[in-house]
RNA sequence: GGCGGGAUAGCAAAGUGGCCAUGCAGUUGAUUGCAAAUCAAUCUACCUCGGUUCGACUCCGGGUCCCGCCUCCA
């Protein structure tokens, strides 16, 4: 029995999907107009898993991440590049896709850009006008901007507890005669001279950035799903607003279930762009593989916090390496008993809100099982119990490559396997003489490259460390 | 100020009213020419003060400290 928490209840409710069998889910992506950073990373891998559990429990997943390309920031952007706002977001919506091929991400099912939406956006921003949810702005200022009435949804506040009373009190809502309401926000906003921009009925503009999730998700899911995710800082006012849109557009709950996942942190400290204290994946790709970061990433729960660290990756290294080493040399059957109990213990734990740290603890009970195994010479358990460990780690997107190939594959670049297979041979020839100085040196000079060799059963295996 | 989350061994990180989390690191043994890998054994815990209980790291109350949201942010 899947358990989620869900933002709105504050608590884990039972997992009961509208249409049985079948999970309609919506996750907000990035807004391309820079490299995807860690925090990015843990959204995509985070929800990435979730799909990838969810499709192993036997449902039938239908997965929408959005993209951002118009926003304030890519004008921004783009005018400081002296480039035009496309080509600056192709050039990030490339780049963010490679990041998650890296990380083991497998694409969504859809991917709807705020760009090729406007039709539905501009429809749906009409029908909250029309409803009564929305006004064109108070004062020439504002000409041509549209405002949704937060006064007019009576529910506004019950994502993020709070309420508007307590948001009005709130010292950093700045004034704006534009609006009715400080608390108001825009659906609609005009262009400026130069800027991007498309046509619509209160003249030319461009969506809001809470608008645009609204139309994407219903339009692709419908008027009512069951799962949207994204980052803690989204609940509020991102995901209010869309709620508050949503709901007033259509009459009908939007959303049953909210999942947010914790940010990443340096020294205690949330990661992100206005801090300038990020680390982008394409860096740590230089030392880290992807699924290096894909395992630190899950070793924590999606809700808490997430502490960056070296040695924390390092910590990632070392234990996959356990795991790929345990594969190593193994001819895994592609078919698995269902019945081990260490299915069941990993569903547990997955049911469990989806709660990778002990789904992890199942995978290295089992590694050991399986070394246990083979030390034992039983080879043919082994490869059962082999079977079972890589399923249920690829139900996590781990262990999905080739053992001997991730175990001899450096981050960066990998210097030819030439060198070291010559090296490996003449310190065979040393050993075979009995030269175990002339061995040893072999050793260490493969060792100052980053090689550590195994002998074992009288042949002799190397990895990168 | 309003609302919310947290404090677990050297480092990370789960979890439970009474019995082992797990990974890395450490120690010892097996194995090895020596290593590495692996196996076995083992040392380090549950912020603090009260309460409930036969028994609390786990439940309740007070305190201390940390973090997040309330503004663009994954």
């Amino acid at each position: 029995m899947l358990k989620i928490h869900n933002s709105l209840t504050r608590k884990k409710d039972v997992f009961k999907p509208i249409e049985p069998g079948k999970v309609k889910m919506y996750v907000c992506g990035m807004t391309v107009y820079d490299l995807c950073h860690l925090g990015h990373a843990r959204v995509l891998v985070v929800f990435d898993t979730v799909v990838r559990y969810l499709r192993y429990s036997g449902y039938d997943v239908t997965y929408v991440r959005n993209i951002t390309d118009i926003d304030d920031k890519i004008i921004a952007r783009a005018n400081e590049n002296a480039e035009d706002f496309s080509a600056l977001t192709k050039r990030f919506v490339q780049a963010m896709h490679e990041d998650a091929a890296e990380l083991g991400v497998l694409p969504p099912d859809e991917e709807p850009a705020a760009t090729a939406s406007m039709p539905e956006i501009i429809n749906m921003v009409q029908t909250l006008i029309d409803k009564g949810f929305a006004y064109t702005a108070k004062s020439e200022d504002g000409a041509g901007d549209v405002y949704y009435d937060v006064s007019a949804f009576k529910d506004y506040g019950r994502l993020s507890g709070k309420k508007l009373e307590d948001l009005r009190a709130g010292e950093r809502v700045a004034v704006d005669e534009r609006k009715d309401d400080p608390l108001d926000f825009v659906l609609w906003k005009a262009a400026k001279p130069g800027e991007p921009s498309w046509d619509s009925p209160w003249g030319k503009g461009r969506p809001g950035w809470h608008i645009e999730c609204s139309a994407m998700s219903t339009c692709c899911l419908g008027n009512h799903f069951d799962i949207h995710g994204g980052g803690q800082d989204l609940q509020f006012p991102h995901h209010e607003n869309e709620i508050a849109q949503s709901e007033a557009a259509t009459g009908e709950t939007f959303v049953n279930l909210w999942m947010h996942n914790g940010f990443v942190r340096i020294d205690d400290e949330k990661m992100s762009k206005s801090l300038g204290n990020f680390f982008t994946v394409r860096e740590i790709l230089k030392l880290y593989k992807g699924e290096e970061i894909r395992y630190f990433v899950l070793a924590s729960q999606y809700r808490s916090p997430l502490n960056y660290a070296d040695q924390l990756l390092d910590n990632a290294r070392t234990a996959l390496s356990r795991l790929y080493n345990t594969l190593r040399g193994l001819d895994v059957p592609a078919d698995y008993d269902e019945n081990d109990p260490a299915v069941e213990k990993f569903k547990q734990a997955m049911d469990d809100d989806f709660n990778t740290p002990e789904a992890l603890a199942v995978l290295f009970d089992l590694a050991n099982q399986v070394n246990r195994l083979k030390d034992e010479g039983a080879d043919d358990a082994a490869m059962q119990k082999a079977a079972v460990l890589k399923k249920l780690a690829n139900v996590l997107g781990l262990l999905e490559a080739d053992p001997e190939h991730y175990l001899q594959s450096g981050a960066g670049d990998d210097s030819d396997a030439e060198k070291i297979e010559a090296l490996i041979a003449a310190r065979k020839q040393a050993r075979e003489n009995k030269d175990w100085a002339e061995a040893d040196r072999i050793r260490d000079e493969l060792d100052a490259l980053g090689i550590v060799l195994e002998d074992k059963d009288g042949k002799t295996v190397w990895r990168r460390s």
